[in-house]
RNA sequence: GGGGGGGUACCGAAGCGGUCAAACGGGACAGACUGUAAAUCUGUUGGCUCUGCCUUCGCAGGUUCGAAUCCUGCUCCCCCCA
């Protein structure tokens, strides 16, 4: 077996495991199961989770299973680990479509069609209904000491603070463990990863397998990907990042990460792509002496778009890039276009108010929201800020004709550095 | 309940009868520069049919040729005394 272990050790991705001295050996002499948990509070992963996803498809690659297991049961409760208050709790049906989502973007992530290998997704909540509140108490619930339960750190700051800690919040850990003494039971699993965060349900977990099953399993988290500013790496001002094309586009997934800090982003390199070490250190070092070309940003855009979104979407990035900054936009087919602006606010006229007179500039750019007073969009035209198909006009009378659509019903307009409007027109 | 102070544009804050669409600072937006960065510099920052016109200075009235500025009532906020 491949020596996962080290090239994890290398990339920073190791932040604590229940064993230490013996890991590598047990990984290097077999193929082993081993499962990592994800949120099923939307319909799509976003970037965060990518960094577990990775931690699987690494692990498959060096020829274990990984299980992939979404929390339809935990998440209908909410890990108070990390969390500031108590979670809104899901309806059943809102829960199984967001399964079915998440399911689809693993794929590309994982293989679940491999043999011995192939990946599994499981529900927690498939083993979990069959459970009565009772059994439950009897079987798992007697199996953990309240003393210890009180110690873990999620808990400790939860009763601290205002927000308190419910039952139910307080019960989390409990079926965060039962489902790794499930998962060996079913699949001989025995490795659970994850965040650092989750140290505390990791270890209830192999807890519990030692005094239900009698079983040694293990536990290993990884650091969490936080951007050197101490902020949650994926998150803008507008948003998550998402790894869902309809919540994401392309583009704007690869620009997330084309603009990663110069500090964050050889840690980005490390643990979300699978360069290798030779190209990371090769990068780093470019930086290093040509920060302003950003190799890293532009490698690690191009890695991730291409895994998450494939060929095709990292063209449509690529070309998207291209064309917002600062490429003519002319002799384009409709279709093209849309593909590019799909993101963009558009709004549709008649297309005779391309003939005659035309239709004013100043108009236009009211009309589509790009300037939100007539002032303001003259004012911006006499500052040159104003494109029309990415050429500049300063011309205050213009009037849009169908001398200057892009392609056959479309004109782009574009007002300061990035923000653009598509007019349509139609018949 | 008694006394005092105050509500100005996105925010903070000047103005206290005409020259006020309202100083100044921050923010925001844009231009130059740049690495799709930071810093810096410059411009803009109520609306329009834009060298002019219209609507804004807590709300409603009033005085005046003329009010953000003076008077009356209302309303909200802050401070002190009880």
């Amino acid at each position: 077996m491949p020596d996962i272990f080290s090239d994890l050790q290398w990339r920073g991705l190791i932040h604590q495991t229940t064993a230490d001295d013996h890991l590598p050996q047990w990984l290097e002499s077999g193929s082993r199961t081993l499962y990592a948990g994800f949120d099923p509070t939307a319909d799509s992963l976003h970037v965060g989770s990518l960094l577990p996803l990775m931690m699987l498809r690494r692990f498959q690659k060096a020829g274990h299973r990984p299980i992939a297991i979404v929390g339809g049961a935990t998440g209908m409760i909410g890990d108070p680990s990390g969390k500031s208050a108590e979670r809104n709790l899901l309806s059943a049906e809102a829960l199984q479509a967001n399964i079915a989502g998440i399911e689809a973007q693993m794929r590309h992530v994982l293989d679940f069609d491999c043999g011995d290998q192939s990946a599994v997704l499981v529900n927690n909540n498939d083993w979990m209904k069959e459970f009565s509140y009772t059994d439950f108490l009897r079987d798992v619930g007697k199996n953990f000491p309240i003393s210890v339960m009180l110690t873990k750190d999620s808990v400790k700051s939860r009763l601290g603070s205002e927000a308190g800690l419910s039952y139910t919040e307080f019960s989390y850990m409990l079926l965060q463990a039962y489902d790794f003494v499930h998962l060996n039971k079913q699949f001989g699993c025995e490795l659970q990863i994850g965040g650092s965060d989750q140290w505390g349900n990791v270890t209830a977990g192999i807890d519990l397998g030692r005094r239900m099953l009698s079983q040694q399993l293990y536990g290993m988290t990884c650091p969490l990907l936080t951007k050197s500013d101490g902020a949650k790496m994926g998150k803008t001002e507008s948003g998550a990042i998402w790894l869902s094309a309809e919540r994401t586009s392309p583009y704007q997934f690869y620009q997330y990460w084309v603009n990663v800090d110069d500090a964050d982003v050889s840690k980005c390199l490390r643990f979300l792509t699978e360069l290798s070490h030779k190209e990371i250190t090769a990068l780093d070092a470019a930086r290093e002496a040509a920060a302003h070309q950003r190799e890293s940003q532009k490698k690690l855009a191009e890695q991730l778009t291409l895994l998450i979104h494939g060929q095709a979407g990292l063209d449509q990035a690529m070309r998207a890039t291209e064309i917002f900054f600062g490429a003519e936009i002319e002799n384009l087919k409709d279709a093209d276009l849309m593909q590019i602006f799909g993101d963009v606010p558009n709004s549709s006229f008649p297309m005779d108010q391309l003939g005659g007179e035309g239709l004013g500039l100043i108009d236009a750019l009211v009309a589509t929201g790009l300037q939100n007073s007539k002032g303001n969009a003259r004012r911006m035209i006499e500052q040159g800020s104003i494109y029309v198909n990415n050429r500049r006009n300063d011309n205050l009378n213009h009037r849009l004709t169908a001398a200057d659509l892009a392609s056959e019903t479309t004109i782009v307009l574009r007002s300061g550095k990035k923000k653009y409007a598509v007019l349509k027109f139609t018949d």
